[in-house]
DNA sequence: GCAATTAGTACTAAACTAGTCCTACATTGG
DNA sequence: CCAATGTAGGACTAGTTTAGTACTAATTGC
């Protein structure tokens, strides 16, 4: 449940390659070795970060990727908008079509709001933390305290 | 992004309504016409939920469906584990397969860290807020009030 | 001009989702 | 016992989405 789709992942994995040496300029090929993935698919990738502005591109010769902002200006949220679009955990939240139920549709905006509460914490967490480039994690560990403390029962 | 299947919404309705009217027994045609569902796709989600041991049934005549237990110890998370299985956000956390990237992967511990953070907060969501039966909305207002401050920048 | 490299589009195969149908089993009422 | 009502559990189908590939055009550096 509530899976991201491989593309985000590998996406993801390549933000981190890129993250990792920001000052280098690094092709597609070189991202498709580093990272064992398949060259037609980080190219199709890497086009579509570009498009989100989310990478900068230099064609020609010597040309390749780079990472748009510093990593930390980059949230997993943004990453997920990016690759699938605008998100809606329900499809009844996206479109407004009254579903004809009064009483039972309360559902749909409970999940908007379970939706909303995800989203503000995807926000939280940058690239930074995502590619394991931070030592002390600070935001995480922020964030897990927080959501340990909301916890009333457990499992 | 993060979407649940249109089923997994469904359920929520069709427990939504048996959270309405705790004391009485429905059938699936019940569920099906208050809902404006497909009468078949009701009786399979409610064999599902029903399989996960959330709803109890009685066959026969004067059968139906009921909670298995108060709504308020129905928690979002076991809705979603019951419908679509054992989350796992990206496909790398759940096998263990190594992927051959060394220092990339922490993305995927990233990602399954994310994952049990969100699962923690769904675990706070019972389906009494899902169906929109509390007037207080204790758990849910905390849960937002929490998130909300750990907010640094903003959209 | 040539080689390297991104940009854009089109296409295909595989997987998953949503929905339906059919048969078997259980309970109640006559 | 028999019929009606209802759940249990598969099997099956169509539609959509996802993942991955291939090909052509545009751009830059030497």
């Amino acid at each position: 449940m509530l899976r991201i789709s491989k593309l985000t992942d590998y996406a993801t994995v390549l933000l981190a390659r890129l993250a990792a040496e920001p000052e280098r300029q690094l092709t597609a090929a070189q991202l498709a070795a580093q990272t064992h993935l398949g060259a037609a698919t980080v190219s199709k990738l890497l086009k579509q970060l570009h498009g989100c502005a989310l990478v900068t591109s230099t064609r020609g010769l010597r040309g390749g990727y780079r990472l748009a902002r510093p990593a930390a200006q980059i949230s997993a949220a943004q990453i997920l908008d990016a690759l699938e679009g605008p998100m809606a955990l329900t499809e009844c939240a996206r479109l407004s079509h009254s579903c004809g139920i009064e009483s039972t549709c309360g559902v749909g905006r409970a999940w908007q709001r379970v939706n909303l509460a995800i989203r503000r914490s995807l926000q939280e967490i940058s690239l930074v933390e995502l590619a394991g480039l931070n030592a002390g994690s600070t935001r995480f560990a922020a964030l897990e305290r927080q959501l340990r403390a909301s916890r009333v029962e457990n499992s």
